[in-house]
DNA sequence: CATGAATGAGTTTTCATTCAT
DNA sequence: GATGAATGAAAACTCATTCAT
């Protein structure tokens, strides 16, 4: 990816986290990512294939996070914590500012069919790990989804009250969650 | 509260969910509640404050939806439940389209104290909940934000997926969604 | 005059003396006079008749502060420095806050004709003044318009001076000038 | 300056000599000075700035016009003269129309201090004038500018008279009026 | 390729005036 | 007479997009 193209995107998305989508001007962008606001246009289309491409980049990026220092060899709890780790670290450390901002659902996206292909994919070891765990009937027998809701995307929720100001945390309440979170999809 | 500003609220909240931020103009407002575009202006500094008085308002309609038909006499399992079933209703039905979206994060906000405050007393119902679960030691001995971000706010979380298109979800799987999340903050 | 009507052309001379023509609405003025924005239309019909009358109210109030104290048994001169002064009194201490403004002129007004006739009689004792010096040869032979210009005049427009922050005068300063203008109209 | 710039400056002072302050829109001075409305915000704050920034473009076109066909070699009296009717043609010709009209009085304004260093600059050949007159005992001896408002200002003044409307003038009479400001400020 | 000034349609906001109470 | 909520036309201002350089 061109040096021009990721800065544009890196600059969006960092005036998305602060200002918000109300408030997001391609002028703005410009100056953010240091190119004039023409230059925008040779990368997307226009302001929506920004927002689009963006998403997808923030995807990949993520994906890339989540998976960081898991290895097969490593039990399923623990590659659930590492997991959830990894999504919290990169959350509370605002790399990844629209995650915990919640507004990442609000950029405009493909179709259902299409994005769940995606995520297949991008987040195959996370869906490995559930499909494991339900083989050997550790996990509920529940869709994917729905157990990634319940347990490892706390992660980003616990995060974001973090962030927003009303949320202190020790690290054993931490500790605590993730066993809680756990104890949500495994069978009793 | 006078009728015109109700209707203003209303009118928003609906364009809201219809279009978005994005095609949310102070004269849709106006048309859709059937005021003068400068009427507004009489119960609204500017737009932004039409958004901030919104947020307060529909966090009163969550108050109060979340605690219908709960009373002291239920167990804590049949209250968790019907809370849980209630928020669901809710965010399913697109009666307070914007609680799913995360839409609120830019608005200027009070601080976390005062928010802090707001939350304790809207929803009592809840915390006392989970006071007296943690009484009893059913659940776990963490703070009520947490126990709620890790079991109340699935019911939330789940809704947005299958609105945004990409969750399908029985009645039975919703049940072990339930009882998953129910998993999660009590003891084992 | 009535109470209100009085308010509300005291309360518009100030806010245009604060805020200027640029920024002088009806609602501010209602505010300000502590009425209700329909009371202004009961006396006066809209907004520039409202400044129109403003006009010569105003012109009402200079003309009878400059004869204060002026009775015709005194010199010329004597007769003059207490119109100076009184004109300066009036500017410096606020109470008319258009004329120093240099806004007075900007109101709307009658056509020429009619606005001589009425400076002929409101300023009756300056043209008398005028006239007198005139007559006795000790002022030069010009029109009185001119001849207040260049001399009685340049008490506004030197309170406009200090009002507006640039000069500051003495006592004996204010003498000279006072004299110097004397000099302006006076045969050598 | 840009072309552009200029373009809107002028246009903003024909509009507000033949419209006033009441009625200059920026779509008017958009398309007296054939920009786009945008483009004056490119230039201009906001509607403020631009009166503002029209206020000094004024003061140094005044400037310039004040001090032309003026020479050290010219007698006092000379220049005096000059100057009087540099400024008076100025007025009366419309040509910077708003020297007249006190309108400036409720822009944002530099501080006291700030101004009398620009004008000081501003108008180094007036001052000179008087400085040398007073030097030889010419002049009275005031402040530079109270002897500005006695003098050099009633041409100013008058012109005002002139354009709103009650004051015909011959030229004989004109003459006399410079000679009678000039006799306010020379001792005697 | 990159620029950034220019555009003008579309937005937010103001405010003179009316009118039911 | 007096009120002030309501109006809506007109104003100020923004911003996605284009295009000459």
């Amino acid at each position: 990816m061109t040096d021009k193209k990721e800065r544009i995107l890196t600059a969006t998305e960092k005036l998305l986290a602060t200002h918000g989508f109300h408030g997001l001007s391609m002028q703005m962008v410009a100056k953010e990512a240091q190119v004039a606001t023409g230059t925008i246009y040779r990368y997307f289309d226009d302001k929506d294939d920004l927002l689009f491409q963006l998403h997808e980049y923030i995807l990949g990026y993520i994906a890339n996070k989540i998976s960081q220092n898991i290895s097969d060899s490593m039990s399923l709890k623990q590659r659930y914590r590492t997991m959830w780790l990894n999504l919290w670290q990169m959350s509370v450390s605002g790399n990844a500012p629209l995650i915990n901002q919640g507004q990442f659902q609000n950029l405009p996206r493909k179709n259902a069919h299409e994005r769940k292909a995606l995520n297949k994919h991008l987040f195959s070891c996370v869906n490995q790990m559930f499909d494991e765990g339900k083989a050997c009937n550790l996990f509920k027998p529940l869709d994917n989804e729905i157990l990634s809701t319940l347990s490892l995307e706390t992660s980003c929720y616990l995060a974001r009250r973090k962030i927003n100001g009303g949320l202190e945390i020790t690290d054993s309440e931490l500790n605590a969650a993730i066993n809680a979170s756990w104890d949500a999809i495994i069978q009793h």
